[in-house]
DNA sequence: AGGTTAGCAGACAGGTCTGTCTATCTGGAA
DNA sequence: TTCCAGATAGACAGACCTGTCTGCTAACCT
């Protein structure tokens, strides 16, 4: 899945172009970004950047995947960090949205932000409803091992929140929401998974 | 707070205008569509629209406002129709949701897109905030008289799971998240209200 | 040595966007 | 009638955006 084929060495010019990219994507959207931005402050050559994204839309796409793992990776590290149980994972990755509320230039949800500019049947589309559904996937693993009575309808709530508390963050990088999104999940969590006595 | 005065009337071409705004800056972006499309579709002269919107930013917050007067009314409307108690209110205004999400061309919530085209310290940013704290001092109220025992956290988390639920449908108008949302807020307003009796 | 690949610099075409401006028409008020 | 506000149609300037193309340089492999 990854664009790379393993056996090509990652280009250098390649990663200064996505980095500038995923920096400038994010502050100020796909669409009010020009190419000719992302060339000046990578200091590549205009050709260089066509010769790795024929389009921009390759390199909006590349953009994406780039925040999938960064974002995805923050949310399994953050579960990962709160232990073994499975129920406290379900909790404890409401930290990576903290921590996310807290970096400085936060702006909400790439994805989100992302889609909201492009047109409905697009590429771009389709890798943001992808990448929902493969979290939404992992969340409903986890309530399934936590003994969720409804999986599925727990992850669909869980994610719901880290979505709310996201989308929450392009206005204000208020850490109160990511604090109510927690409260929240503790609350639903102990609602959904029965007792253990 | 009305961007025409009182004693004016409604000009035909302004109500054409803003309509037509309306519907292509939520299917497309604001960022997506231009004034000559507006015009065009709209019928009418570009003086005109130069006219009452001296720059297509003030068209854009004209256009926010619409969509506040729309959402918060279906908000309350929904609200109101759930019944006297503050706590079946809170619950009954997520049915807002759900006709949204059935609603032909939905789309997710109009402030969070548009807020995520615009510039930081945009005046459009600056609408969208207006308009989240607005509606989250509502249900703060409503919470306060359903009993709550945090009526800012809980209001919080309510319209967590608002703005959770909206962006859900920037992807695919899928009920369930309306559903989902609805059910955790049942769940959170029986966790924050002290029973009686 | 020759050929391939990757990169740099920048011109250029063709399109779109915002916002201005001219010229004309219409209807109502003074 | 005269005047004026509001509307129409559309040209235009100036900026920006995507994507192509030409020339030139350097490394590297056979």
């Amino acid at each position: 899945m990854t664009v790379i084929a393993r056996d090509t060495p990652p280009s250098c010019a390649r990663e200064r172009i996505l980095e500038t990219a995923f920096r400038l994507f994010y502050a100020h959207g796909v669409r009010g970004v020009g190419v000719d931005s992302v060339i000046a402050e990578s200091r590549v050559a205009k050709a260089t950047l066509y010769r790795h994204f024929p389009r921009k839309d390759d390199l909006v796409l590349a953009y994406l995947d780039k925040v999938d793992q960064a974002w995805f990776g923050g949310l399994r590290a953050a579960a990962r960090a709160a232990g073994d149980d499975p129920r406290a994972q379900l909790v404890g990755m409401y930290d990576a949205l903290t921590s996310a509320c807290r970096r400085d230039g936060y702006h909400g949800c790439a994805f989100i932000n992302t889609a909201a500019e492009a047109a409905a049947g697009s590429d771009v589309h389709a890798r943001t409803v992808e990448h929902k559904r493969v979290v939404r996937a992992w969340v409903t693993d986890l309530a399934h091992r936590a003994g969720a009575r409804d999986p599925q309808l727990l992850a669909r709530q869980l994610t719901l929140l880290i979505d709310g508390g996201l989308s929450a963050g392009v206005l204000d990088a208020d850490p109160a929401a990511a604090d109510a999104a927690k409260a929240s999940a503790r609350v639903l969590i102990d609602d959904a998974c029965p007792r253990r006595s």
